[in-house]
DNA sequence: CTGAAAGCGCTTACAG
DNA sequence: CTGAAAGCGCTTACAG
């Protein structure tokens, strides 16, 4: 491969002018960007981007850590990522931990040795210890998305999971349902929390607070398929309505309301979360709550970026969702 | 952060003997490997990976090229690739073409940079000047997974689609079957064209020629069930079984048939092809063709590694496919 | 505006 | 087995 010396030979120049010429046009005349120009197709130059980044003590490098890539909820939030990274010249490194702490590590791994300039997080679900310092330090290169941690205060974009969970509620008690079950995700993480919390209040303002009964899932498809058969084989407390914190764990409970011959919506109300793909064509069509998943990628690579180039951010950014009403939806059967 | 000098010094040694610690242990006595190990620990040293990449003229990074990320049929396949490639200490860089044969280019760039070490196809919807001299070099860092050119030749790790699809028809007409229609992906993609290929000779082989129609779509939800109620809505000639060349238009077809109320498999059999998670959860759950995707992956990344030591390897490599029979296939209802 | 030169942090052939 | 030294390909403060 030709290198910048190549170049400069080719151009009549010095390295240092070919560099700046590539760099900062505007050091350098118009004539000699040329030359160099002229000398760089001739060639056939592409700059070394390890030596660059060696001198540069940078990599363009971002990396997102997410739970599974898998989920197709997430694809849309990296697309929006993408586009920005790109746009500014950074690429983005898509880590998958698969809840094993050993990858989420080598992942963080990848900051203090310039193989990464920053980090998006989209699972909390990671090692405490890699993150435990990081809010102290205003500029470290960290920036959630969706989720968040109890107790350490770093970056965000996110939504109102409360007030989205709160108006899915609302939205149930006034078709006129009494007894509303909730499939949360893992009962440790907080965003379940907010959205437990957020169903427990409305249930608790709407005079329901007797009939609140959350199970746990995993956010995946068997687990909603799993608990939706629980909920619903309660013969004496059956819900008439169950709020899933996913699409594929309401979906896995529409498979449930199936088997067991329960029609949805005329005997059974099912609401998701995230607005994925499938939640369009699947049986009856799913209502759910949308989050703007590509304003999210996006907004979190921007506040990323601000933070590298040392400027101020707004370390919180809250997007708005919105209730999308299909068919899964519907009064209860008295 | 410390560099490998001050690991010498508080180790006592050359930063020579560091790095052939670190890279080379047998080539250092055990006392001084001691030494240090106990160094790096003290001073907290991590190596700069950028210094590494650019003195070994490697970067430990793959890319891998898909599509479209939001397709779940990759996630499995990507998780093989990772895996394979981590133990070996490479990382795998997600590329997301979708369609954009700038974005493309943009990651094939990252070879002659020194960003990638090889590339793993998993589409062959790039511009073919990017790959169209890859095939005479035996050595080109470049193998492609699942999909194929038709007329560049490159390291291959794939299932027969011909034999997969020629499987799955059979077994369609063995239930009966005389109308098989069939939603392809895009004509000019290689696999679709083996795949009708294998769908032709098939119904040419049961003497049923006459009634095959192949329409087109773009392996996307929508597309199915577009074409699904584009061949549903043909009275006169209406398919008693549909095949389709991937699960998310299986599920569009399935969609079509209930809204113009044909039941599924009663009066329509549906087959769709890569056994997405989704597919289990469908109404009804959905026949397909399964491919083993984790294999895939991991066989692509040991073949492309090979290639990157030297080694010979085996250019073709066909994984076994599998027709999983679940409830949207029956007899037709003569 | 341009060039000579130092240096980023490693690795490795060479010599001992 | 170990060290001194060169060099990977860039960038940038310094001088002119």
């Amino acid at each position: 491969m030709p290198t910048i010396k190549d170049v400069a030979k080719a151009a009549g120049c010095s390295t240092a002018t070919v560099s700046r010429a590539l760099a900062n046009p505007e050091k350098v005349t118009e004539a000699t960007r040329q030359r160099v120009a002229r000398a760089i197709a001739e060639v056939g130059y592409a700059p070394n981007v390890a030596a660059r980044n060696l001198r540069r003590a940078e990599s363009r490098t971002i990396v997102t850590l997410l739970p599974d890539i898998s989920n197709p909820f997430f694809s849309e939030i990296i697309n929006g990522m993408e586009e920005v990274a790109h746009q500014a010249g950074y690429q983005v490194l898509i880590g998958d931990c698969e809840r094993d702490p050993a990858r989420a590590e080598a992942y963080f791994n990848l900051l203090p040795t310039n193989q990464a300039d920053g980090i998006i997080l989209l699972t909390s679900d990671i090692p405490r210890a890699l993150v435990s310092h990081a809010d102290a330090r205003v500029d470290s290169p960290l920036v959630m998305a969706c989720e968040s941690f109890s107790d350490i205060d770093l970056p965000t974009v996110a939504i109102d999971n409360y007030q989205a969970t709160a108006h899915a509620i609302d939205y149930l008690v006034s078709l006129g349902h009494e007894r509303i079950a909730s499939v949360s995700g893992p009962a440790d993480n907080p965003i379940c929390c907010d959205r437990t919390l957020g169903y427990r209040d409305t249930l608790a303002a709407r005079g329901l607070s007797g009939s609140a009964r959350v199970v746990e899932g995993d956010f995946g498809f068997r687990s909603g398929y799993q608990q939706g058969l629980a909920l619903l084989e309660d013969t004496v407390a059956r819900p008439s309505a169950i709020f899933c914190h996913s699409d594929e764990m309401a979906i896995g409970v529409l498979k449930a309301a199936r088997q067991l011959g329960i029609g949805v919506p005329e005997a059974l109300s099912v609401v998701g979360f995230d607005n994925i793909g499938f939640s369009e064509y699947c049986e009856p069509e799913l209502t759910t709550v949308s989050q703007p998943r590509h304003e999210i990628g996006q907004q979190a690579m921007r506040m990323l970026l601000s933070i590298l180039a040392g400027e101020g951010v707004v370390r919180r950014q809250i997007l708005s969702t919105q209730l999308i009403v299909r068919k899964s939806t519907g009064r209860p059967a008295d």
